[in-house]
DNA sequence: ATTAGCACTCCGGGTCATCGAGTGCTACCT
DNA sequence: AGGTAGCACTCGATGACCCGGAGTGCTAAT
């Protein structure tokens, strides 16, 4: 066992079992290291999350406390180089993890991390005020909230709707050529439509044709509903006619899988463009792409989305040359049928067991 | 009288009308400066807002048709700079046009320009697609397409509700706890809010207090409303006391200024960053926060907006620190009672005849 | 009034030397 | 045999320096 020193956070443990066994393989699992090899990593990340830097063999053996010389270190360092979990930018500059680096750190170094007093307070109080408003009001404080406590971008997915369940649907006539229809779905969500009609619409016509929605529809989900609709209303009565037909074609548009607002609320960029990494003009530029431009993120959160855990994604395994210099955590929350998903994109120099913390806790915390 | 050569845009004629009058002011006005004095102005703004780089007297002297050496030409040049009207980054580097210029070009020589039919189509054609969708929709993609041909930031605000009229008012309860009110406002908008009530109010209940509503408040505006909603209900029956007062407690909210979503959107970033002054991170850091915190372009387009005709502010003019660098070009626009504001926000150095019809084009365009 | 000429200023880019941090290797120590 | 000291080497960052170009301001000549 050992202490750390120099480095302030101290919460993490290692579990380092060593006896190693084919030496030559891709992907290296914990075995196939020596003792000194993870420890090494873990100072590397350490440090270099702390300091934007790349590591030199020197700082390392002053900083940690492995009584050991640079010279030894350089070993070591060589090692992990080999096994492509460490690279250096050029020859003569220290050392810097590589997205195998962080994902072998993440998957195997990486014990889940309480959260500490103070965030997870702040994050409470945020809640008691944010709470009587609406689900879409909570989910956009959210994500306020996230990105300005981990001073990364925040995205917050809307939820998605598709195993939504229908609670009930309102149809009111606005105005003589607008019909308001009010879907009230399982857990307090309420989505309204616009469509227009011909010509205005007598209030016990509305009244029948809504008892008839209700009848068949409610209970059922937005996916179930958006397949059958035609069936289920297939025999409707005469009079109503081409009020039902206007129902049928707009249904898709009533039923659909995301909100009618903007499906995703990304926050944070004057935050994260404090972090040292965005001195340069270029990855600024790339970050107001990917914010304004925001279907890269959405895509890649599609496919994260499902694995409904707790998920790291770093670097090239993101699949797009836009993002391969960030890394994004992300959640899953649950309300009633409602899922959706709660995340963080930021350099893939992070501080990973608190951002994941923070982002674990706060969607658990929307699921309530 | 003189023509323009080696400057493509040949749209703006001069009134150079001389006897000068008064010589120390700090504004100067058009009749202070000799004849030749405006034309190089002229040409050093054409000059620069094309290539972003100081105008030197050389450069000048062979670009126009001014028969001038580049002695004459400095001559000319100092004086213009000892008016103020503009002034060099250092020592020996060209001319740059100051605020002062900018302006006095604005108000002096910027003649009306007709759009180019390229233009006005590819804005036509737009109308021609997004029309069919609500007002907001219809915002939202005003300031798309504005932004993507200006390449500046678009920004468009909702628009303000104060002298809006309102139509009616429906009321639905939509579940047990929450009642949901729809406001509608003559020229088509549509409000909701949702209230949150104790216990469910039955149907016959709400519509009474429905239609006594309407019949206390349709044909005010929202600012009348909001003034004597108490006074209105007053002598309301007995059964309905605590749900009218519900509503007294939300009426500022109901019938508040602004619509319920973001007041205002801001678009084109990655347009804009594409223009020289944008090399400098310090610059794109400052778009980055323009953009994210809204309330500065928000509360500078409100104190524009007061003047109901396409108004140009130019650097300092805006007031804020922030914004100094840039100039903004808003044109109200108007639907019915309702009434809001289109604008782009860009370096000073913009094309403000072509940028000012494009703007005044779209907001006659959405007013309609 | 215009212009040619000239001295001067300043920026930007290139070269160069230097410094410091870091590596990789070898030889040496225990 | 693992650890370490030492050393040569590499590379980037920094700063000094120079030089050319673009531009100005002024003066004197046209």
């Amino acid at each position: 066992m050992f202490r750390i020193v120099n480095l302030e956070s101290s919460h993490s443990t290692m579990n380092s079992t060593a006896p190693h066994i084919e030496p030559e393989r891709p992907t290296p699992t914990l075995h196939e290291l020596n003792e000194r090899e993870p420890q090494v990593l873990l100072y590397i990340i350490r440090q270099h999350v702390l300091t934007a830097q790349p590591i030199g063999s020197r700082t390392l053996s002053k900083i940690t406390d492995l009584k050991l010389s640079s010279a030894s270190i350089r070993n070591v360092m060589a090692d992990l180089e080999e096994r492509g979990l460490i690279g250096h930018p050029h020859t003569s500059a220290g050392r810097v993890p590589t997205d195998m680096g962080y994902r072998y750190y993440v998957d195997s170094m990486m014990q889940g991390t309480a959260l500490s007093q103070d965030e997870r307070s702040a994050i409470d109080a945020q809640f008691q005020d944010a709470m009587p408003a609406g689900l879409t009001e909570l989910l956009r404080s959210s994500s306020h909230l996230l990105s300005r406590i981990t001073q990364q971008l925040a995205v917050v997915a809307a939820p998605s709707l598709s195993s939504a369940i229908l609670e009930r649907v309102e149809l009111v006539s606005v105005t003589s050529d607008k019909l308001m229809v009010i879907i009230s779905v399982r857990s307090g969500i309420i989505k309204t439509i616009i469509l227009n009609v011909r010509s205005e619409v007598k209030r016990e016509q509305l009244d029948s044709i809504a008892s008839l929605l209700n009848e068949r529809l409610a209970g059922l989900t937005f996916q179930q509903i958006r397949e059958s609709f035609a069936d289920r209303l297939r025999d409707s009565e005469e009079r109503d006619r081409d009020i039902i037909r206007l129902f049928i074609d707009s249904s898709d548009r009533m039923f659909a899988e995301t909100m009618d607002a903007e499906s995703v609320c990304i926050e944070g960029m004057k935050g994260i463009t404090r972090q040292p990494e965005f001195e340069d003009a270029d990855r600024l530029r790339n970050i107001i792409e990917l914010v304004e431009n925001q279907d890269i993120i959405v895509h890649v959160l599609h496919a994260v989305n499902r694995e409904r855990a707790l998920t790291i994604r770093i670097g090239q395994e993101l699949q797009d040359s836009k993002l391969a210099d960030y890394s994004i955590i992300a959640a899953p929350w649950r309300v009633g049928q409602l899922n959706g998903t709660v995340s963080i994109v930021g350099p893939k120099r992070m501080d990973y067991p608190r951002m994941a913390a923070i982002v674990q806790y706060l969607a658990r915390m929307i699921s309530t």
